[in-house]
DNA sequence: TCAAAAGTGTTGACGTTACACCCATGG
DNA sequence: CCATGGGTGTAACGTCAACACTTTTGA
């Protein structure tokens, strides 16, 4: 089967920067291209649209395939097309921002991918197409959106921390988004006037040393 | 001559919310549809991107061929794809925000256009496809844009203006641009902050009134 | 008793808002 | 002389950044 046009038309993808925090630090899920061009590359991944697909729709499918992961919520970055882009020819790509707690994920090969591993966003390898500034676009917007509290973004910060915890182990999440180290009375400040969260009352154990108050989101 | 591809495609345009300040009040050129889906509705003007343009090229390209403008800043807004926003078939589009001085514009009707006109953005026809969102999300944009005195965008505020200016004429054309009324002396601490002008010590005449003060943004 | 993390308030700088009166001119 | 727009300063407030010491525990 093939499709024929009056014009000339390019192709349309979606590229989705999938985020997260491993071993305390942020990562973003590449995959390992299987096809030329850019054989064997690390790349964004990402798909064609459907013809009958929004968007977004077409990024979360996309990223379900490759992760698993499904209801997350993106956020669009922007589109990119310059012409040569993708020697293969011209493909405009709308990129994506997920943002996922990293324990429920498989990121796994698929059919374009020989092999999907996270990456620490400091120590990245060289990026196929122009994979490496739309990632360094995308943790720009990141820190922006953790930072002002977009809540959708943001809320998701709290899947990385267990349900009860302490502020310490929060402010470790925030600082990880952010890419910034933060005051710690400053920031105890900002997250109770910015999330509405509880002391349970109860305090951590097993740590050598003096135990911290575990704190909750509240549910609202 | 026609084309052939494998997998369907979309179609890509590029939209243009093409802004301006016209007797007093913030318009947007809007086109009259020559062709069915919508002929007849206004809708936003834009066009098809071509093979081996930017997208940023595409749609500057546009805005010159209805316009007559060129070397305006465009500002990407995001992409739309809703898969049935266009009744004819699969059509994604770039939007673009640009704000243009209107002394300078002939707005004329093109190939797919029987009529351009620019409309108060207060005042706006029933509008095509999904350019009611897209216009309304463009317009909080601006509004952000200058207010946050992203200078490119906002840097066009000051062509609104004659060379020498009084801060009146000045915060008219702010106001307008952000939709919000300032206080006077506000409004000349923000703007002396903001940008760098000068008092050029001649005065405005032929005023009802007591003459004004008139100034000069500083070249630098 | 020591190492390590927990916990806790105040101050100053800055930007933003609100607000009211006199001045100069033309008619 | 009056109507109209021109011109000017200050106080209150909120936000944000900077900053240091005491407490509690396990080893």
């Amino acid at each position: 089967m093939s499709y024929t046009y009056d014009y000339p038309r390019p192709s349309v993808t979606t590229d989705i920067l999938v985020f997260s925090i491993r071993d305390g630090v942020l990562q973003v899920l590449l995959i390992e291209r299987k096809i030329d061009p850019f054989q064997g590359t690390w790349a964004i991944p990402g798909g064609f649209v459907q013809m009958d697909e929004d968007l977004r729709d077409g990024a979360l499918r996309e990223l379900e395939e490759e992760t698993g992961l499904s209801d997350i919520p993106l956020r669009q970055l922007r589109a990119y097309g310059a012409p040569d882009r993708d020697p293969r020819g011209r493909v405009i790509t709308v990129a994506f921002i997920a943002l996922v707690p990293s324990d429920e994920l498989i990121a796994r090969g698929g059919s374009d991918a020989q092999d999907a591993r996270w990456f620490p966003i400091d120590d990245l390898p060289p990026l196929a197409f122009d994979h490496a500034e739309i990632l360094a676009d995308g943790r720009a917007e990141l820190a922006r959106d953790v930072t002002a509290s977009i809540h959708d973004s943001a809320l998701v910060a709290f899947d990385f921390l267990p349900e009860k915890f302490t502020l310490s182990q929060a402010q470790r999440v925030f600082e990880t988004l952010r890419g910034e180290e933060m005051d710690k009375r400053n920031f105890r400040k900002w997250l109770s006037n910015e999330w509405s969260i509880e002391d349970t009352g109860e305090k951590s154990s097993g740590g050598r040393h003096r135990p911290a108050a575990l704190f909750r989101l509240k549910p609202d």
